[in-house]
RNA sequence: GCCAAUGUAGCUCAGUGGUAGAGCAGCGGUUUCGUAAACCGCAGGCCACGGGUUCGAACCCCGUCAUUGGCUCCA
């Protein structure tokens, strides 16, 4: 018997209605948990599924298996290709199982003595009255639900692709495995063009394009996981501030600021500590000597924004009249994330966030939840997001009081509420029990990074539980006192996230309103004429606030169009002898080539006209 | 935090124990040219950091830091 393993609140699930392709994978990883075998006879196994990428095996193994070897273990997998075996299919009593599972029979060559771990405590999971299958290739023998292919042979191509650890039923209290990841196709020429479309999303990837494009900078001086903003990046920051407070404004939000950091108490009002400390940085802690002796100070940096704004609430008397208030902040958070999941932009440990909280009365909840999701659906409209789900986490009412408030009619209530909203503006989401925030359900946009890693990239969260911490009250119009609801909004997530997010999203290619560099005039050679006329149009879209930048050297003119092509310059006016006396200019975009010559002022309106409506 | 891999010029990478290299970018010249790369030259490095082994270390060993791939966690 293994001892004490933490079951997942799912159960180990394999789906019986696999893909041909999940169905080659799943196989795969059963010839591989073979071949780990003939090397390694005391290897001990644990899931080994298909996945998105391919499949994995999870195995305990005294040895350290490193890329070194995969070389050796695919040997071995070909052999059991090659040999064809037949997946055969046998249906076990329970007790038969887990007799052979003592043997030591599953996930094994031959019986050897030592019970198949964990396999024994997979079958124990099993429900009663569900079938018991055991998978057979050639002499191995898996405890499976299937399905397989027909025979070994039916795995066209494989590779052995990298190795990580894993907890067992990814609890980190269990005993870490080592995962080794492979992926398989029907045939080679597809595993071919899976590695080719990988190559390509690299190039895409935003820490590569950051570097290229010298859009933030990481530095060892200052931190892991504390990004610099170069000029470049900073004008993608400051278009979407801009974005945002047009937008905010629009929607009647009100501005406020507040101070990156706060006493120990405000977070022990809100609930954050101790529960939240391990995500926070550590405090400073001053040691102040005064007349009464030494008295220590603890400063924390803030994880999240809604405490501030909360004091802002509470800090003059509100009125019914007065809601919904809408506070919003881009406000700068430190969270002291493991370091581990540290990725690029997109997991940091400071952020600015496209925060607000409204407050508003249970009669007002509807009503602004809604223009909540309508300001998303704006926002992904513009940044033309398509590929994303809306993700509604709601609670679990057999953990009210522990993980969640325990206030069973406010829960049902807005999540009700949610949920109508959601469907009367027939926005798709998929709902997630027991997944809520501890203050309130929530809905959180789901995106994928260029690698395929999945990311949280905007949150819209319901709170009926803090307000009332923080003694939130207004005067209701028969002059009792309530406690507001509050709703916390971050439809531009934080500017480190979109941003990686949009850098990938556009492969670096930004539509004109964002781009860092939006216009350079160009001369074709240096002539005294062309640079005075190339300068002044410089001159003028600057004075517009457009991006632009002259080059009026002697390079010849393919260099210079290589160079801003390079740079992602979007769009190049080519100013020569011939455009001038004709008053025009010749225009090429990024990417797109040479659009020809065009009357100057037309030109200058067209690139003003793009801005001012974010065109795509 | 855990397991593993990686760390050489601003970037991409060569360099397996004997005087640190290339391409691009940068800088200086020459070139005056119609839409993705003209030519010549120069400069640039505590080989992540700290210890050790060795006559001698970018290279071998140990430790630290950072990054990357995963696991747990999250905007």
């Amino acid at each position: 018997m293994f001892p004490n393993f933490h079951l997942p609140d799912a159960p180990f699930l394999i789906s019986n209605a696999m893909t041909e392709l999940e169905r080659i994978r799943h196989s795969a990883a059963h010839v591989l948990a073979t071949a780990i075998l003939k090397i390694w006879p005391e290897a001990q196994f644990a899931a080994g599924p298909p996945v998105e990428q391919g499949f994995y095996y999870d195995v305990d193994l005294p040895h350290r298996i490193t890329p070194d070897d995969f070389e050796k273990i695919e040997a071995e997998m070909k052999k059991e290709i090659k040999a064809n075996h037949v997946f055969e299919r046998v249906e076990i009593s329970r007790a038969e199982a887990l007799a052979m599972a003592e043997r030591g029979e599953l996930a094994a060559l031959s019986p050897r003595g030592v019970p198949s771990k964990f396999k024994l405590d997979i079958l124990q999971g099993i429900p009663d009255g569900e079938a018991i299958t055991l998978y057979r290739n050639g002499e191995f023998t898996d405890l499976c639900a299937g399905p397989h292919v027909l025979r070994t042979g039916n795995i066209g191509a494989f590779k052995l692709t990298h190795v990580a650890a894993s907890y067992y039923k990814g609890d980190e209290r269990n005993p870490q495995l080592q995962r080794i990841y492979g992926t398989a196709f029907k045939n080679k020429t597809e595993m071919e063009a899976h590695f080719a479309l990988i190559e390509e999303a690299k190039k895409r990837d935003h820490r590569k394009l950051g570097r290229e494009m010298e859009l933030f900078h990481f530095d060892d001086d200052v931190g892991p996981g504390l990004p610099l903003w170069l000029p470049n990046g900073t004008v993608l920051v400051e278009e979407l501030e801009k974005l945002a407070k047009e937008t905010e404004f629009a929607a009647g939000y009100d501005r406020v600021r507040t101070p990156h950091l706060a006493r120990e108490n405000m977070y022990l009002t809100s609930g954050h500590l101790p529960y939240y400390a391990e995500s926070m940085y550590p405090p400073m802690d001053f040691q102040e000597s005064g007349e009464e002796g030494a008295k220590s100070e603890k400063y924390y940096l803030k994880a999240m924004n809604c405490p501030h704004h909360h004091k802002l609430f509470g800090a003059v008397p509100r009125s019914y009249r007065d809601l919904p208030l809408r506070f919003a902040e881009y406000g700068t958070c430190y969270r002291y994330e493991q370091s581990g999941e540290l990725f690029g932009l997109m997991r940091v440990r400071s952020m600015q966030m496209n925060d607000a909280h409204l407050y508003c009365t249970e009669e007002q909840f509807e009503a602004e939840f809604n223009a909540v999701n309508q300001m998303y659906l704006r926002y992904f409209q513009i940044f033309g997001i398509q590929k994303y789900v809306m993700r509604f986490s709601t609670h679990d009412p057999a953990k009210l009081g522990e993980k969640f408030v325990n206030d069973p009619v406010l829960w049902k209530k807005t999540e009700d509420m949610v949920r109508g909203v959601l469907q009367r503006s027939g926005i798709n989401y998929v709902e997630i029990p027991n997944e809520a925030a501890f203050y309130g359900p929530k809905i959180d946009v789901q995106v994928w990074s260029a690698i395929g890693r999945e990311f949280t990239i905007a949150t819209n969260q319901v709170d009926f539980a803090v307000p009332a911490r923080f003694g939130l009250k207004y005067k209701t119009r028969d002059n009792t006192e309530a406690t507001p609801l509050c709703i916390h909004r971050a439809p531009l997530g934080t500017h480190e996230r979109f941003i990686g997010f949009l850098i990938e999203h556009y492969a670096g290619n930004f539509p004109l309103w964002l781009a860092p560099e939006q216009v350079r005039v160009v001369t074709i050679g240096d002539d005294a004429a062309l640079v005075e006329s190339g300068q002044a149009l410089v001159t003028e879209l600057r004075s517009h606030g457009v991006r632009a930048k002259g080059d009026f050297g002697t390079d010849p003119i393919k260099a210079k169009i290589a160079d801003a092509e390079h740079r992602r310059v979007h769009t190049m006016l080519v100013l020569g002898n011939r455009d001038l006396e004709a008053g025009a200019v010749s225009v090429r975009l990024h990417g797109k080539g040479n659009l020809g010559a065009k009357p100057r002022a037309e030109v200058v309106a067209g690139i003003l006209e793009s801005i001012r409506t974010r065109a795509a």
